[in-house]
DNA sequence: CCATTTATGAAATGATCGTTACATAAATAG
DNA sequence: CTATTTATGTAACGATCATTTCATAAATGG
């Protein structure tokens, strides 16, 4: 290893980082490369060697998110021993992970490339896929309450799972605005107590 | 009335929808003069002396949102005779407006500008403001089902009308993945099954 | 008919966009 | 040492950005 050429002066993983919390903050459009390059602290050049292109580097950026806060959000859902825990820590460690001091608020995977323009249609397909991908998770996850008896059978885990979801990226919106995370953890014990009534088979009514 | 000099050759308020949808599918940064200029159908000298600048279309168009769909989405708070009709007809109208056909999907203003970019500080803190006077309307009507006494004394009408305005803001995320009408009104009526435990007062758990 | 006013289309403005050429610097291989 | 390889900083690239200039067109007022 420790290749031939002039050595790198920059950090890579340093440098992803700090891409990363600039596209979290200011959206994939949003950010310009001289955002990029004075936030990152390396020339163009660089970062084009590095990581080839503003797009590539979102995407890195991207899987390093994923790679973190993503995986301490949705990895909650495994941790748990029931499927309300999987739930209850998958929104609780949401409203912490949005409201951190210093990091952008909000999720980076549910607010960028909302919108369709011109050449984003590659980028924003991807971040739908995750989206849907998490959900499918989480749905698995109920399908197993199911099995262990904590749901009766028929419960529809698909929408169980969409509820929750649709909840957590309302969540993000509300971060943006300004919620912090005890405003953020009432509302996801709001959503919580619509697990009864939601886990009952053909229960219906106000 | 009847101005002096050469008539305008184009429709200004139909100029203005287009404009709207064409704000509300690509959002404000990612739509370029070029795309407002051709989908309105006038040259930039038109649009410049009709509305002001691309901000102040962007503004005219908000607010044609605002007096056209969302009128009919908030509007159904005040329309129902309970507090528990409002939030229903609230979020039923909400699967609607977001999925018609022809339509780009979701809210234009709660998909706006939520990123922090360079000039974008003034038109985001008006969006930040207008999602933040729906929450206050709503909690309001609420407050009067604890005057009629649909409410009992002490419900936290804050916390309720900001659980059902996060649910409904993730339902413009959903809408731009591609949720239908109907998946939309499920979630809709997942979200209405917490009412019942969301309206007693300090009665907790699962 | 002429002066005034407003609107239009074509073209240009300077600024910024993402990306790259190029010369130079700093490392290793022989 | 020289040759090769990779990284860096500067400065440019063409494209596109929002906005404006300008000449011309179409209306009204006198």
């Amino acid at each position: 290893m420790a290749g031939r050429g002039r050595p790198r002066e920059f950090d890579r993983n340093q440098a992803l980082v700090r891409a990363m919390e600039i596209f979290w903050e200011k959206g994939f459009e949003g950010t310009s490369m001289v955002d990029l390059t004075s936030g990152m602290g390396i020339g163009a050049p660089s970062l084009y060697a590095a990581f080839g292109s503003k797009e590539e580097l979102f995407r890195q950026a991207v899987a390093l998110y994923v790679a973190t806060d993503g995986s301490d959000i949705w990895g909650a859902i495994s941790k748990a021993d029931t499927a309300y825990g999987a739930v209850e820590g998958f929104l609780m460690e949401t409203a912490n992970k949005f409201t951190r001091a210093g990091k952008p608020s909000g999720c980076l995977v549910v607010l960028s490339a909302l919108h369709s323009t011109d050449g984003n249609e590659a980028l924003r397909s991807e971040l739908v896929a995750k989206r849907r991908k998490n959900t499918a998770d989480l749905a698995a996850r109920l399908a197993k309450g199911i099995e262990t008896g904590e749901l009766p059978p028929g419960t529809d885990v698909d929408r169980l799972a969409r509820f929750y979801v649709t909840v957590q990226q309302g969540m993000s919106i509300q971060a943006r605005d300004g919620a912090d995370r005890a405003t953020l953890e009432e509302v996801a014990r709001s959503a919580l107590k619509a697990w009864g009534p939601l886990t009952m088979v053909s229960q219906g009514g106000q």
